[in-house]
DNA sequence: CGGCTTATGTGCGTCAGCGCACAGACTCTC
DNA sequence: GAGAGTCTGTGCGCTGACGCACATAAGCCG
């Protein structure tokens, strides 16, 4: 079965216009990712940076007696290892996989280099960290005056938006840890949700039946959340579409 | 009282070379930090950035509900305002004055302009970004597992590697709104702290006599934190004395 | 000095979430 | 299709923090 992966399906990449897009492109390597698996561990030098596509990635801290918490969440609209470009090289968190799927992987010396292009990359980067900051502010809040349903709503909701499918194939033991809680809590939490219609789940296995209702019980922090996003992306694209497009050949080699 | 004011009293601004450094210094200006003022506000537009020098600055984000949390604190160590930078221009969440003091503040044009020309600036802007991560990751965190006293320790170091004196002028009630808990937990967790010797306080003023034992008693959150910062700020110094100096006017404008 | 504002101390009852222990129940594999 | 391994459900008691309601005291200002 041919699965049709294209680096254009993780938006900061599509984002690009076709010359930088092209000169990137050659150095992207597709890779699998596997749930569980640890792109990189505290303090650890950094080898590549990853732009999901169809995986969703983790940025947690893991404390020494074992309890961790998740400061926020990578999938198609952003890219792990911002301290590649941002000078550090590594960070006291680790990033693990948190849903199974692929990204594309680029060398960290290359994305430094075209970082100091001073480009759109350079602009999609910044904007997009800033991004990841208003996620970890919005974490930090909502774990100190929310309760873990209205979290696992904001957890839910954020996920799905980067997930290719309704379904998500996660246990609640691993949302547990990320939201850093409990895994009863979790357990009785989906059991109120399910209970209203909002979601099924089974084994590892969580579909949303209902958005709008998760939506309703869920806390300020996820629409914060997603309106920054959108604010920060959108105004992206729109310089892309004026001028920066002009003076690079319009080539169709962008849809593969 | 001649008060000896200087850009150098911010660390960001002491590590530029004196070329970089006289170009800012003609147009920073001096201005005063007053007690709760308010920097920007969600959403507004930021027009300037400020280099603390003797104020301290705390970012937090306030919820509908009235309720709210710091996610970092700014001081001489840091910038306030990396969204003029990043390519955002505001945020969500708002700057408070915490400590009350002085700060530089620069034209966010004129910022912007200045990190554009990928100087030295740039990268220590950069990497204090990631450092102002780092924070709010473990803001999270330390949120999650900690108690208040343990945070209440962090807090007081943290702010206190900051301040200028050994004395911090605030309330409990300002602290309980930083940390995001009662007033009450804070006057618990206080008592304790001044029980055991480690800090006295009366009506708006903390004094810490004794460093070792907060330290004793705090989270390892606060020891990521400032080891973190201090990685990512003495290697970019590593950087300033050897490579990056090279073609610059070694002159000796800058101690003033 | 006297009174007012504001900061701090304290004592309830309440509750969300924790930690632990164990009982089902689902899948996958052989 | 039987067993093993894992995931999920449930029921305790416990505790840190909350919310509220005052009492007390420290500093400020006229």
């Amino acid at each position: 079965m041919p699965s049709p992966h294209s680096p254009s399906q993780n938006h900061l990449l599509a984002a690009l216009p076709p010359a930088e897009f092209e000169c990137l492109s050659q150095h992207l390597e597709l890779v699998p990712l596997l749930l569980g698996e640890m792109l990189y561990e505290p303090s650890g030098q950094l080898r590549h940076a990853y732009f999901p596509t169809t995986g969703i990635v983790s940025l947690h801290y893991v404390m020494e007696s074992g309890a961790s918490a998740e400061s926020a969440g990578v999938g198609n609209e952003g890219v792990v290892g911002v301290a590649l470009f941002m000078g550090g090289n590594t960070t006291s968190s680790s990033a693990v996989v948190q849903t199974a799927g692929h990204a594309y992987r680029l060398e960290g010396r290359l994305l430094k280099q075209e970082f100091d292009r001073a480009g759109l990359l350079q602009r999609l980067l910044l904007r997009y960290t800033q991004a990841l900051m208003t996620q970890m502010t919005q974490t930090a809040v909502c774990t100190r005056h929310h309760t873990v349903e209205q979290q696992l709503c904001r957890w839910l909701l954020l996920t799905l938006d980067r997930a290719p499918q309704r379904e998500l194939v996660i246990t609640q033991e691993l949302i547990a840890s990320m939201l850093g809680v409990r895994r009863e809590g979790i357990t009785q939490a989906a059991g109120n949700l399910q209970d209203a219609g909002f979601i099924r789940y089974r084994r590892g296995h969580i579909a949303v039946l209902d958005r709008s209702g998760l939506e309703k019980r869920t806390c300020e922090c996820y629409a914060v959340v997603k309106t920054e996003m959108s604010r920060l992306l959108s105004d992206v694209q729109y310089h892309h579409s004026t001028a920066l497009a002009v003076g690079t050949a319009r080539e169709n080699t962008h849809s593969k």
